[in-house]
DNA sequence: CACCTGTTGGTG
DNA sequence: ACCAACAGGTGT
């Protein structure tokens, strides 16, 4: 096997297949090189990274180039993993290196630096010489400089100057240094004696080493003896003490101690629940189980108990917990349970620290892995059972290529591996739950909560009727109530609204103009604590206008509600009440989010205000009340799934509400009281909305009834958009079966964004075999385009924004 | 004919 | 994607 079949690091259309390489022949015998690792190849006139798929023993190729070098001793992919990029590639239509490049921690994607090296110094006139550093100077440096540019190509020409594509390895192992004595303890007592008084920390130093360990990190040593590093330089120097380093895992968790926690008794209910999922991993049966059960059901302690049992057949687990939710709660109740056998992946973690998570995995040192969406390609190679905790969660959802859904690859690896996936929710998505009616997915229910603790009593409030009886505010008399009644107890209290900011839109009263982004077709929604106006979709602010553009009015109002205006409208009227407010603009920076919580749950804090975020997992024992502030702020976003989502959220919410010894209570205001997704959702009635939704969905045609792919075509100009979507729905009109149903082009729901007109195109179908190859002529047939001319088409075949 | 600009084909 | 080679137009 002297040839390696390798993907490279170029996503495009063209070069999305395998490319042959000449293995080198000192690698030869050993069978060194192994598909799925990592390798450097020229690619053109440059190098790029690529992955080894295969091996073989000929060619069509007549001049074959060779593997430049390896970045991996052993594969970071395996065979599973290799295999399933190309299902990636077929079933989301990506590039198959974007399918394996999603696969590996960001760090492991290597960075392409362009840069110019000087050759011949001598023959370089001063000035053009100084701009380098080290005789290098970055291409990004010079490309733009209309002066320096064109005197640089003259020297590459004439060859005084050469081009270098240097590739960088982000994937760095963290290094520390570690210090070391050369001597025996006795030649170190001697030393001590003959050693100079004044050198008093250089003696400490010693003493420390006749007493304690042969070596230590240098970091710790400073630390113990209070010292700089000076004293240890200099006993280096003297050859008393040596440095070498070593490598370590960034552990984000070395901090924390977690106590051992033994599993909890489990409910006649919970164990009815677990025992199929039990009998499934010990007779190796891939099964899809949806558990359904009520919020506070103990889901998670029968994760805990099935992720045992697979541990205790010597295989691995997967557990998928939806982004926000990934708390130090949730990950303390996994590492108190399995201990050094766990590792974390989310978003909180810096690139390196994921790294070295992964590292674990792949080096086999952990057996569980706790994580958001991407946790789903942890490199394990005896998977025992998946689990994907708040299965409904659109977060589960990638929405860029590949535009995966993390459950769809959970029940593939489940297939590969012969093992269950374990789908939970208290709210099942609609696909999910009609699956497990149909018999595909096996259905556990849980009914009742663990501690005995009721569902809250939970009462809507219609805040037309407030507005009638003269009530402005954003607080229904009865929310205010509740609110000032948990205070005056000390009780806590979760008010949710997802709108962050302080005004959601802001208008002229005179002409009724409205502040837009100018790049994306939105209102722009003001932010008081800076007093700017903000894009929530592109980056844009400005500062906030005081006369209307249009009108020259002074009359600027603010319109509705977001998170700052009710965080300051609480402090108005409960001018004793501590609130943390916590949404994207007060937990971007690292480690906010944990602090915020965890100050609530030290009860730091009386009322808990927040968006999205704070819907999922948050267990407090002093919450007893939840407000809805506006629960029909989804209800009407353009999407087929805004009922769904607007029913998931209510329960959720009311889920954090009495969860312990307390009974909880729950206030929803909305302006439409009636809707069923709202209503059901205070009756905590499941089934019925199931019902009554899965008739709609019927009714107009969408999932679970029939698939989606939605084609969303873009361009900075309205024109080349109309026409390229009024082209590709020419195309779809005349290659599928006329029972696929085709809607547009139409323009997008957010018609413009980022300076991008937006069409798109839906399709809803049944059974479509040629669709998936109907979609990659459209983007073969647009490629030019698209690589030219800033043609952009995307497509989702299974989307969960619509915008 | 030098120089700029946009297009086209190829990457092993 | 990115590059090199090519084609065609402009200007001195």
């Amino acid at each position: 096997m002297n040839i390696a079949k390798i993907i490279v690091d170029v996503p495009a259309n063209q070069i999305d297949r395998t490319f042959d390489y000449l293995i080198p022949e000192d690698w030869h015998d050993e069978d060194f090189i192994q598909p799925g690792m990592r390798v450097i190849v020229p690619f053109g006139p440059r190098k790029v990274q690529g992955f080894v798929v295969g091996l073989s023993n000929e060619t069509e190729i007549k001049k074959l180039k060779s593997v430049e070098s390896v970045l991996d001793l052993t594969p970071v992919l395996t065979q599973e993993l290799l295999e399933l990029g190309e299902w990636l590639r077929d079933t989301t239509l990506c590039f198959l290196i974007t399918a394996y490049q999603a696969m590996l921690p960001a760090a492991m994607k290597v960075k392409y630096e362009k840069e110019v090296h000087l050759k011949n110094a001598q023959t370089i006139c001063d000035e053009l010489k100084n701009l380098f550093v080290n005789d290098v100077i970055q291409w990004k440096e010079i490309e733009n400089n209309k002066l320096i540019f064109p005197l640089i190509q003259k020297e590459l020409k004439k060859g005084n100057m050469e081009v270098v594509y240097r590739i960088e390895d982000r994937a760095k192992k963290k290094k520390v240094k570690v210090i070391s004595t050369k001597k025996t303890k006795d030649e170190l007592l001697q030393l001590l004696d003959s050693f100079p008084n004044q050198a008093l920390k250089q003696k400490e130093i010693i003493q420390f080493f006749i007493d304690g360990p042969e070596q230590i990190e240098l970091q710790q040593l400073i630390n113990i003896l209070d010292t700089t590093i000076s004293p240890i330089n200099s006993l280096i120097k003297k050859g008393i003490l040596q440095e070498h380093y070593e490598e370590v895992y960034r552990d984000p968790y070395e901090k924390r101690e977690f106590k051992q926690s033994e599993p909890l008794p489990l409910t006649e209910e919970q164990t009815k629940a677990m025992m199929p999922i039990i009998e499934s991993i010990r007779k190796g049966r891939h099964d899809v189980f949806l558990m359904y059960g009520v919020t506070g059901s103990g889901k998670t302690e029968i994760y805990l108990q099935a992720i045992a049992e697979v541990l205790k057949q010597g295989k691995e687990a997967i557990m998928l917990v939806p982004e926000i939710s990934l708390t130090p709660m949730m990950v303390a109740r996994f590492k108190s349970r399995f201990g050094a056998d766990v590792a974390v992946l989310h978003s909180g973690l810096s690139q390196g620290e994921k790294y070295d998570e992964w590292r674990k995995i792949q080096r086999k040192e952990v057996k569980v892995v706790v994580g958001a969406r991407s946790a789903i390609f942890a490199p394990f190679e005896n998977l025992g059972i998946i689990i994907i905790d708040e299965e409904h969660e659109t977060s589960y959802k990638q929405e860029e290529n590949p535009r995966y859904h993390a459950r769809d690859v959970a029940i593939k690896r489940g297939k590969y591996h012969q093992c269950p996936v374990v789908l939970g929710s208290a709210t099942p998505s609609l696909e999910s739950f009609a699956r497990a009616q149909k018999g595909v997915y096996r259905l556990l229910t849980l009914k009742k909560r663990i501690n005995a603790s009721v569902l809250p009593a939970v009462e809507i409030v219609d805040m037309r009727e407030e507005l009638r009886c003269g009530n402005r505010s954003m607080f229904s008399k009865i929310l205010f109530e509740k609110l000032k009644d948990r205070l005056e107890k000390g009780e806590q209290s979760v008010l949710f609204l997802n709108r962050r900011g302080f005004s959601t839109f802001v208008m002229c009263r005179d002409c009724g103009f409205v502040l837009r982004c100018p790049h994306c077709d939105i209102s722009l929604t003001y932010h008081k604590h800076d007093d700017m106006l903000k894009c929530h979709y592109c980056s844009f602010e400005t500062r906030l206008l005081t006369t209307c553009p249009e009108c020259r009015s002074e009359h600027i109002r603010f319109f509705g509600t977001g998170t700052q205006k009710v965080e300051e409208e609480l402090a108005k009227l409960l001018p004793e009440a501590r609130v943390i407010r916590m949404d994207v603009d007060t937990t971007s920076r690292k480690g906010a989010h944990e602090k915020l919580l965890s100050a609530f749950e030290e009860k730091k804090a009386d009322i808990l205000l927040g968006t999205q975020m704070i819907a999922k997992g948050l267990d407090f024992p002093d919450v007893t009340f939840v407000g809805v502030l506006a629960a029909d702020s989804m209800l009407h976003i353009p999407d087929f799934r805004a009922s769904e989502k607007t029913f998931q959220l209510i329960t959720q919410v009311s889920g954090r509400a009495g969860r312990h010894e307390l009974p909880g209570e729950v206030v929803i205001q909305t302006y439409t009281p009636d809707h069923y997704s709202i209503v059901l959702a205070a009756k905590t009635d499941y089934d019925t909305y199931y019902r009554k939704e899965m008739a709609i969905r019927k009714l107009y045609h969408y999932p679970p009834f029939y698939f989606l792919t939605l084609i969303t075509i873009s361009h900075p100009e309205l024109m080349k958009v109309v026409d390229a979507a009024e082209k590709v729905s020419a195309i779809l009109r005349g290659r599928l079966s006329n029972q696929a149903i085709i809607l547009g082009p139409v323009a997008s729901p957010i018609p413009r964004l980022k300076n991008r007109y937006r069409y798109q195109c839906m399709i809803k179908y049944k059974d479509e075999p040629n669709l998936g190859r109907t979609l990659r002529s459209i983007l073969h047939h647009f490629q030019q385009e698209m690589s030219r001319n800033d043609l952009q088409i995307s497509i989702d075949m299974n989307p969960f924004m619509m915008i």
